[in-house]
RNA sequence: GGGGUCUUAGCUCAGCUGGGAGAGCACCUGCCUUACAAGCAGGGGGUCGUUGGUUCAAGUCCAAUAGGCCCCACCA
């Protein structure tokens, strides 16, 4: 016989589950013309992580809906991989080295690659399996690398072509540097701090008209980094300060370094800063390099790579940058330049990943132009072509294409895409090639270097949902699967990841590489931090995992939450989840209990309405059919959370805590001789549980297989269809429309009314659960025998359990009885069996009152032409339907509270 | 400085296109009723940040305001 244990444990079936899947192919994906794609790609996770809570979020959000679109017929792909990710990468195995007192380049790059790959192999993989745990159906046939081969073919390939194109072009830019990594870093890459300074005001003397330095006239600025004013090059003032405009065109004398420079006038200025007169460092300041273009000013470099004065900062030279700017301060005061200094917090660029404070640098590194680029991805997202969810995050979206700036691709890494230029040794020419070329076209040099650089790792995952497909080849898959359809991730990488993958798909592929981008939010702790680690407050999904179950921790992170909202993570959440899987676990075994133990063909696999429903199967398969096209339309409109929650709801409130206690008493065994009500009521439980399970499946995938397939009880399809042998293969439930029952859904709902009534009653009146009170209902209306047949044998389960018998009758309310009063029927217990008449009048007083407020309301609405012109004629029905509810009650009670008092 | 977002029960949060205030946890009462005490039944508790406006009707739309959070830019 089939059977489960009491208690539902995930620990052991959750592997076994998934290794059954895995072997059977579940989650393979073949071109299939016969059937529509769908198709996920994932968010690569980096080869240094192991998985946390955010990938968790991501990743079962992506699972719900590949699940889902599966169970609904498409051929549903999600292609998974790894991402090489590399500087965080690079800096892991730095450390590790460390440890083993190895520098970088004392191993050399060939060697430092080795032992890259090294960790890829081992490390790579973890994650990987990580995944697994959480039950992602990714495909993994099909798993990739962003350095794989493909991947890299694809990364040249790209390169070359936007190279060509003029998109891809080498420069001098201002570049932020980060001193300890010893590479460049993209704008994005830069964490603003605030960090205590000083401001120091410093004087520069002007240079007279004789040409003299003079010793009375300076002109005074304010700088928070005095160094650099060895690299400066000018000074500028705005061109509407009258209070130096004669100083404009003249020049001004730089100390230490000894040079003359301009006063300029830039409206970048403000004049209502400090003294209004900025000091321009064209190499070590932004702002400073627009300036300096705008003039044709000189570009100094002060700066080693490792933030050491350089050779132009002339007896500060070898000087670390904030020992010279010790000495530069010291210096100046001596020589009467020094103002003052003044306290000052600022924001100070720091790399995000080291939080060294980075040095604006000019250098000669790889560009994308963005201009021309960044339309067409700006456009897709303006006129809907790509939808983003929630569509607030538009904004967000335009605030990066508006302002988009070249993005600086090249690093000074090692562990990457190695850039595809080569320069001749012979006259320095550069050739952007696939290979070196065997000749240089500028001097026939034979002996080339390529450039030392790698890409930046955004580059590769710019191209991630085509060149996973097959592309640059033509293949079958990337003709079927691509476009992809929908992209899940954070709101935190749209530029990084969102935008780029936008503009590189349309430009490679011509066409879009997903129609709908659903982002959400950041998983927090308890008091709404980040996890981070050097708070500590990291949750492993792993050890929730271990403790609850896969299912718990998805179902945690996907109730209550809606697009793009941040979330906090509770342990009591996940206890909740838990109880949930053990509520169906158990619902399941009650009805199990019920089923012959002979293996007979199970019977819901008819799919046919048997004979002898009741109200109650009626109504549990209208509400049935109402949650699948409820929760349908949710899935569609990628509103997981409210379709998890609705799921929730039918499953422990409408079907275990109502329809399988409703159905209790013709289980038993004395009721066996009707058989044909029994059966009914078994054909419903299964049938109703069993599409139920198919509706929780996405959310909660390993308890709804296991009892899912423990039904089936081995009779299930290999092919995919209703009946599959994996509900993970089977079809979703759709509406259906002989399980539409009006009538009777109306006819349960008064009764789940009247019973909610009698309850309240015995709880008010502290009726003892071992007393026994006589119930009456009674009804105005002729039908009522029939309303209740069902209520009959409900109210005998309750009586039952409660200990207590009640009955129903049809004569009127006795005077001396307490009574809910509901639309057409009433319910009372005598009030000799009860303890205090003041507490029914009170009752009874509070429910008039509340009858009153809402009768003045829906007298309002009806009596307000406007209202009765302009809403739905349903709407104004619904309405007069309600006042007359709203009056019959009120009278009832009324009569009641007369009689009592 | 620009943009976004949040403010709903003691806590954490749902509430789609305006029309009877919800969930989980916590709390109180009563139940070990033969699926489940990881459970069942019932209960208390909210001027939906503040002010004004639109509307017959606003948690829901508009404006202003206070406070929190996030992103971008970054003033030397």
């Amino acid at each position: 016989m089939r059977t489960l244990d009491k208690t539902y444990n995930p620990h052991g079936l959750e592997d076994r589950i998934y290794r059954t899947w895995e072997e059977k192919k579940y989650f393979h994906a073949e071109v299939d013309h016969s059937r529509k794609p769908f198709t996920i790609v994932i968010p690569p996770p980096n080869i240094t992580g192991i998985l946390h809570m955010g990938h968790a979020f991501d990743n079962t959000m992506q699972d719900i809906l590949i699940r889902f679109k599966r169970m609904q017929g498409y051929n549903a792909l999600w292609q998974p991989g790894t991402d090489h990710a590399s500087i965080s990468t690079e800096v892991r195995i730095i450390q590790e080295l460390q440890k083993e007192g190895i520098k970088k380049e004392d191993l050399g790059r060939e060697a430092f690659l080795e032992r890259a790959w090294e960790w890829k192999k081992e490390y790579g993989g973890a994650i990987i399996s990580q995944l697994k745990k959480l039950g992602s159906s990714c495909d993994w046939d099909r798993e990739r690398f962003t350095m794989d081969e493909g991947c890299n073919r694809a990364v040249t390939e790209v390169f070359l072509k936007m190279h060509a194109k003029g998109y891809i072009y080498r420069g001098s830019r201002i570049i932020n540097w980060c001193p300890v990594c010893n590479t460049s870093i993209s704008d994005a890459e830069v964490e603003y701090e605030e960090q205590n300074g000083h401001l120091w005001h410093i004087r520069y003397p002007v240079i007279e008209a004789d040409g003299s330095v003079s010793k009375e006239r300076f002109v005074e600025f304010a700088t928070t980094r005095p160094e650099t004013m060895l690299g400066d090059t000018a000074v500028a003032v705005h061109p509407d300060d009258d209070r130096y405009r004669d100083l404009v065109g003249k020049e001004v004398f730089l100390p230490f370094v000894e040079r003359r420079i301009p006063v300029v006038a830039d409206s970048y200025v403000d004049m209502e800063f400090g003294t209004g007169v900025v000091k321009i460092t064209p190499g070590h300041d932004p702002n400073d390099f627009e300036v300096g273009r705008r003039h044709g000013l000189q570009e100094i470099n002060i700066m080693n790579d490792d933030a050491t004065i350089n050779e132009n900062g002339a007896k500060f030279a070898g000087m670390d940058r904030y020992a010279a700017r010790k000495q530069i301060v010291k210096e100046l005061d001596e020589m009467g330049l020094l103002v003052r200094i003044e306290d000052y917090t600022h924001n100070v660029g720091t790399h995000e990943r080291c939080h060294t404070t980075v040095e604006p640098l000019i250098k000669k590194q790889w560009f994308v132009r963005m201009d021309e680029l960044i339309r067409p991805a700006a456009d897709a997202v303006r006129n809907g072509t790509i939808r983003l969810i929630p569509q607030r995050l538009n904004a967000m979206y335009f605030n990066w294409t508006d302002n988009i700036r070249d993005w600086c691709i090249s690093r000074q890494l090692w562990w990457g895409h190695r850039i595809p230029a080569y320069y001749c040794d012979n006259c320095g020419e550069v050739q952007v090639a696939e290979k070196a070329p065997e000749k240089c076209p500028h001097c026939k040099g034979t002996h080339f270097t390529q450039d030392p650089d790698t890409l930046d790792t955004w580059f590769s995952s710019a191209l991630w949902p085509f060149e996973t497909l097959g592309w640059p080849d033509k293949t079958e898959d990337l003709d079927y699967f691509f476009p992809t359809d929908v992209l899940v991730t954070g709101y935190d990488i749209i530029f990084f990841w969102v935008i780029r993958m936008i503009f590189s798909s349309y430009e490679q592929m011509g066409t879009y590489p997903f129609h709908t981008v659903l982002f959400h939010g950041l998983i927090r702790d308890e008091q709404g931090r980040k996890f981070s680690k050097s708070l500590g407050n990291g949750i492993d999904p792993l050890e929730v995992i271990e403790k609850y179950g896969a299912d718990a921790l998805r179902l945690t992170i996907i109730t209550g939450n809606s697009p793009g909202n941040d979330m906090r993570f509770y342990f009591e959440r996940v206890e909740n989840s838990r109880n949930f899987a053990n509520k169906i676990w158990n619902a399941s075994r009650f009805i199990l209990m019920n089923l012959p133990e002979d293996g007979k063909k199970p019977l819901f696999l008819d799919t046919r309405l048997p004979r002898g429903l009741t109200d109650a199967d009626c109504w549990i398969l209208a509400r049935f059919n109402n949650t699948v096209r409820e929760v349908t339309d949710n899935m569609e409109r990628y509103e997981l959370g409210i379709a998890v929650g609705k799921v929730y709801d039918f499953i422990w409130d409408e079907f275990c805590d109502w329809y399988i206690e409703m159905v209790k008493p013709r289980l038993r065994e004395e009721n066996a001789a009707e058989d044909a009500s029994r059966q009914a009521a078994l054909w419903t439980l299964e049938t109703v549980l069993v599409g139920a399970m198919k509706l929780l499946h996405p959310f909660m995938p390993f308890v709804t297989e296991e009892i899912y397939q423990t039904f089936l009880d081995g009779f299930g399809s290999e092919e995919r269809s209703e009946f599959a042998e994996s509900v993970m293969i089977s079809s979703w439930p759709v509406f259906r429309e002989d399980f539409v029952f009006a009538k009777e859904e109306e006819k349960i709902g008064l009764i789940k009314e009247a019973v909610r009534g009698i309850r309240n009653l015995r709880s008010e009146m502290n009726v003892a659960p071992s007393k026994k009170t006589k119930v009456f209902v009674v009804s105005e209306n002729a039908q009522k025998r029939e309303v209740f047949s069902d209520s009959l044998v409900f109210f005998e389960t309750l009586s039952h359990a409660q200990g207590t018998l009640l009955q129903a009758d049809k004569t009127g309310v006795p005077e001396d009885a307490a009574s809910v009063v509901l639309a057409d029927v009433t319910i009372c217990i005598p009030l000799d069996e009860l303890v205090d008449r003041q507490a029914e009048i009170a009752r009874l007083t509070r429910e008039k009152e509340r009858l009153e407020k809402e009768l003045s309301r829906s007298k309002g609405m009806l009596a307000n032409e406007r209202f009765l012109s302009k809403a739905p004629a349903e709407k104004i029905e619904e309405e007069k339907e309600k006042q007359k509810k709203y009056e019959q009650t009120y009278a009832q009670i009324c009569e009641r509270l007369e009689a009592l008092s």
